[in-house]
DNA sequence: GGGTATTTGTCCGTATGTATT
DNA sequence: AAATACATACGGACAAATACC
């Protein structure tokens, strides 16, 4: 049993998916029953080489239906934070305008909390100070593309952004908001990219299958204003399947909208 | 049957885990045959259960010897690529310095390939041209860190840079070097994070489990000349369970030894 | 809306293989 | 060599989701 059968039946079934053998994407696999007959495993066999393809993102199953071969969709691209002081929002248009497709955010949902955990570590504030949280959920042509909250300590808004906590869009950008109207202006942010597995609103919002088989990046940005101190954090999470991140900096051409290619280096690690 | 009970016996086993009653990293957890007693389920549902868990990185299991709480290290902290042109390979230094650990790159590895997939279309070769690779392995007090491969057109050796394709670091930095050697100034980059499942090398350099629980994130550096060319591609895959970047923009204040610490938003999606 | 067939999801028990100590 | 513990594989049963009539 050098290689496991659930292997050798995946191995078989993501090359015949690679070839176009089962049909193109959001075509049906066999059912289980088949497949169990077809390589003559057990159907508990059979189904840990699906659970691989799903891992790999080649295949999704819907219960009760069937299994079908993944559409793999041009990854959304974000583009370019980092390379200044952009906010996320209007980049997060942008980018998307550039893919010719239709952004929705939806009306923030906001929540008063006390500070604990990572928002209030990243603000540097004392367990229980009151925190503004805004939760958006972004979609593109209907699909669910990420989920964002960001947090900001109350003080703002008792010096004068009370539009943070209000139910609304703030449509000119809340750094900029807040720098109108608090006077608080962001002159530095730090980004800090993780990966980790969906939590239970993720699964739910995104459609991910639960078992955490699908990543989800992280993006937390905390912005600092002119005294070097953090006044607001915030949350994105992306799922890691259908996204890809471009940075970049110095003099780079403009790229023709060529999709990009999945990778393999090959070569042995020696 | 609401949540399943692989499930319930999962949140339960995390929820132990978490407030430190197994023991704390590298804590042996109960056998499967123990859990099996104690949750009254199968072997196969508490493998079910040990599974997820795995997946989040929580624990893993050695066979024949047991399971055992993921000791959480510092996540490996690379920071403030593209915030500018410095070198991945000068960054990555002194990420490590800063968090005291002894980084070691190995000798690279060369290779001539003919041009195609990512790296061709990256450098904008036609298939067939011929490529330098250079393979490196990092690691971090002996931990696996990072693979990473570079990619250059065969010109650059052509037009004089010789110490391309020989097996010895370049200590200046390769593309200090190439300025040099061959007159080619990089004048801007562009990073494409992405994040995938583990190929078949890093499964067995970073130790990974074989069936894709643990996902790569995998940066592709393309480096562009004055003429807005492409020059040189590297890609570097790190292990998500145990690594993040920062990356900084205008002014942050420096940041005290505090490690970060894990995210929930919690609050439901509407 | 209800009922039925199909298909995937969960769970069980058992047996055997393989790695580690 | 033996014991322990995880890995693989089988077969069966029922539940839950979906589609179709």
């Amino acid at each position: 049993m050098a290689v496991p059968m659930w292997r050798q039946i995946a191995d078989d079934l993501r090359a015949k998916i690679e070839a176009g053998d089962l049909g193109g994407d959001g075509a049906a696999l066999p059912t289980e029953l088949e497949l169990q007959d077809l390589y003559g495993a057990s159907r508990n066999t059979v189904r840990d080489a699906v659970k691989w393809l799903v891992t790999r993102g080649l295949v999704y199953t819907r219960s009760g239906h069937g299994t079908f071969v993944s559409h793999k969709p041009d990854p959304f691209v974000t583009k370019g934070f980092g390379s200044g002081l952009e906010e996320l929002n209007s980049e997060f248009e942008v980018a998307v305008r550039d893919q010719r497709r239709a952004p929705v955010v939806s009306i923030p949902r906001i929540e008063i909390q006390q500070a604990q955990g990572l928002p209030g570590a990243e603000l540097e504030l004392a367990d229980g100070t009151s925190i503004v949280c805004r939760h958006q959920q972004r979609n593109i042509d209907g699909d669910p593309y990420s989920l964002q909250t960001t947090f900001y300590p109350m003080s703002l808004v008792d010096a004068g952004a009370t539009r943070l906590i209000q139910a609304k869009n703030i449509d000119e950008g809340a750094v900029a908001y807040i720098e109108k109207a608090a006077g608080v202006r962001q002159v530095g942010a730090r980004d800090r990219i993780t990966v980790r597995a969906p939590d239970a609103n993720e699964v739910i919002f995104f459609g991910l299958p639960d078992d955490g088989r699908v990543a989800i990046l992280q993006i937390v940005r905390t912005g600092f204003d002119q005294t070097g101190r953090p006044f607001r954090v915030t949350v994105t999470t992306y799922p890691a399947d259908r996204n890809q991140f471009v940075l970049e900096s110095g003099n780079v051409p403009v790229q023709e909208t060529g999709q990009p290619e999945p990778a393999s280096t090959t070569s042995v690690a020696g």
